[in-house]
DNA sequence: CCCCTCTCACGAAATATTTCGTATAAAAAA
DNA sequence: TTTTTTATACGAAATATTTCGTGAGAGGGG
């Protein structure tokens, strides 16, 4: 059960934070904009977005631009990518390993809008294409 | 950014392991079964296992009944109560509060079963029919 | 009753995460 | 160009998680 750094691990709800900053913005930002960012909604200090930024840069989960000043940091991995390794995590860890369940649970817990029901129906007749 | 003790917090990924094991089986059971499950997938020690479900107990994730010996512990909530739990923090922290692209992005990874899609569908009728 | 095995509580090491302070370097302002 | 501000690296404390070892007890077979 232990944790290996060689292996690709999934961002910790932290390095989420700063990752969803990221792509919200959608382009490279330095320290001092995330950190105005995350400071709207948390209490956190500069140096510590700071020491996140520079851990998630050594675990790849983000890529430096050292060529300016201040250097300026984006997400390694675009968001679809991410959430995807996060949702299969969860498919696994928390509903035994059943998609369907899981899209289930979702839709029956929060409302979602006509416009992401209708993509989803969309989706749903497609797949049942295919396996015809 | 500080984890509290006081407020109630999701199961870490160790934690889920035992749950889900407690889950799959239904009914109380002693450290010993649970360690034993496992052990078919994982390395790990019986007092490991044992501290984890004591711990899990004082976090209130678990019920323990000492009347027994051995003692039997059981999850202390639902099994979709807590993927509901689940699901709304990856929802905010990952898919930006939106349930329908998590839902989205779900199905479009991973096949699902015929008849979860089927389930998915009569769910889809429900809500649209709810919100027109 | 005595020994062997299994159970359980407890402490604590090892690792990972979260959080800043401080010291140095670079840039901007004066 | 000196001073002031901003940026960066680094170290390290505080907390949380993961992992076992040890030692006290409970139960059962002989």
């Amino acid at each position: 059960m232990a944790k290996q750094s060689t292996k690709r691990r999934k961002p910790t709800d932290s390095e989420m934070k700063i990752l969803s900053v990221l792509w919200e913005h959608g382009t490279k930002m330095s320290v001092r904009e995330v950190y105005e960012h995350l400071s709207e909604t948390e209490e956190i200090g500069y140096t510590t977005v700071l020491k996140f930024m520079q851990i998630m840069t050594d675990k790849g989960f983000l890529v430096r631009d050292s060529s300016v000043r201040p250097q300026l940091f984006s997400a390694a991995q675009p968001q679809k990518q991410t959430q995807r390794m996060i949702l299969s995590d969860i498919v696994e860890r928390a509903f035994s390993g059943s998609t369907g369940e899981l899209a289930l649970q979702a839709l029956s817990t929060k409302q979602s809008t006509p416009e992401e029901l209708r993509e989803i129906r969309a989706l749903l007749d497609k797949l049942e294409e295919d396996s015809a």
